[in-house]
DNA sequence: TTGCTTGTTGGACGATCGTACAACAAAGAG
DNA sequence: CTCTTTGTTGTACGATCGTCCAACAAGCAA
């Protein structure tokens, strides 16, 4: 069937031409969610496309195999998580040390400490130690998260040489309890985590 | 070919019979070698059969499929990693903080922090959000590992009431470190985030 | 030796994978 | 309107996946 089941005359189109870089956004939302629903071993061409309402073949125009996909999937969704800690960090006004209880809070809050956003981090970890490129692209996106955890820990008064430690300390902490949060949501509460993130910041600080 | 090439008259055995747990085993630390070469996405029924120098069937035969090939493979690094561990705290002497220190510093060495080893953890991870029998043994395995943690605190005169949260917090910190040495081995180094861990005792037991 | 048990083999099977490519058509230029 | 560009389709292809199972043979009992 060649033009399937559609009425001839009217003519409706058969698809919709898309500005690239929008079919490529769609593409990325399109694999986080088969990643959060199916997880890193039901990722492929064809469900990605099936969930973004494509044919198979405008995956491999876009990207350069799923390796690519995840990703690029991988830094988007690592960008909408830096951006909500962000606003929550904005939103808690000028005193430092509340700035940085509102990062840690949210961390932990439903929409970053989610199962299925782990399963994103996971199929990019998967792909971190055999591909240099992917290993690059971690490194880089840890670094920036680093970064912005040094400032906040800088405003608080944490002097400069310590600023380094002190932050991969405090990143490896959250995401350690990220972590366990994910995999096991019933063994400890968000809140723990935040009283036991913020109890260690109390030492850092003081 | 039927009997492929092999000398017909002295009879030379195709393949030799083995008592079940060890040929378990044999397939289990076949599956562990895969991981470690290969990643999460390189494991089959067919490279660890080929692996263990076995016919593929026999992969089904001893297992229910792959999944629990990885998660009988996740239990057994795991109860490894546990007595490389146990060992350490041992050579260390009476002395309880020195105890909690030979953990710490063990936890960073190279045989544990591993790039090759977080693929076995991975790929245990990726399974645990969609079955509910992996996440059981997840939640059983970190609960063993972290009443460990409980005792060693314990010695170290940490009162029973905070035990469990500073345990917690222990856990996630080691966890944390380990994996970002893992994925970024030159980001820092075992040194620094054994000092940064034992840096954290120090605030936490005093 | 003979017979039995069962660990083990090896290939068949259908499903699904990623990739490639020729044909089609939507959108804009002229 | 026509032409050109290229985003998009749909399928064919070979490889590989997990599972299954009838046949074989290693090792033990008798």
């Amino acid at each position: 069937m060649p033009l399937s089941s559609s009425r001839p005359s009217p003519h409706q189109p058969a698809f919709r031409r898309t500005r690239p870089d929008a079919r490529r956004l769609a593409l990325i939302e399109a694999c986080a969610r088969v990643l959060a629903r199916a997880g890193a071993a039901g990722v492929s061409v064809r469900a990605i496309a099936v969930e973004a309402g494509v044919s198979p073949g405008l995956v491999g125009h876009y990207f350069d195999g799923i390796e690519a996909l995840v990703a690029a999937t991988y830094a988007h969704v690592e960008g909408a998580v830096a951006e909500t800690l962000d606003r929550a960090v904005e939103a808690a006004g000028p005193e430092p040390r509340a700035r940085l209880d509102a990062f840690v809070t949210t961390t932990f809050a439903p929409a970053i400490a989610d199962p299925q956003l782990l399963a994103t981090w996971i199929a990019f970890w998967s792909l971190v130690t055999a591909r240099p490129a992917i290993a690059a692209q971690h490194d880089e996106q840890y670094a920036g998260s680093r970064a912005r955890l040094e400032a906040l820990l800088g405003d608080c008064g944490v002097p400069e040489a310590e600023r380094r430690r002190a932050a991969i300390a405090v990143s490896a902490l959250l995401d350690g309890l990220w972590l366990e949060l994910c995999l096991s949501p019933g063994c400890f509460t968000a809140e723990e985590a935040g009283d036991i993130a913020r109890r260690f910041l109390d030492g850092l600080i003081a």
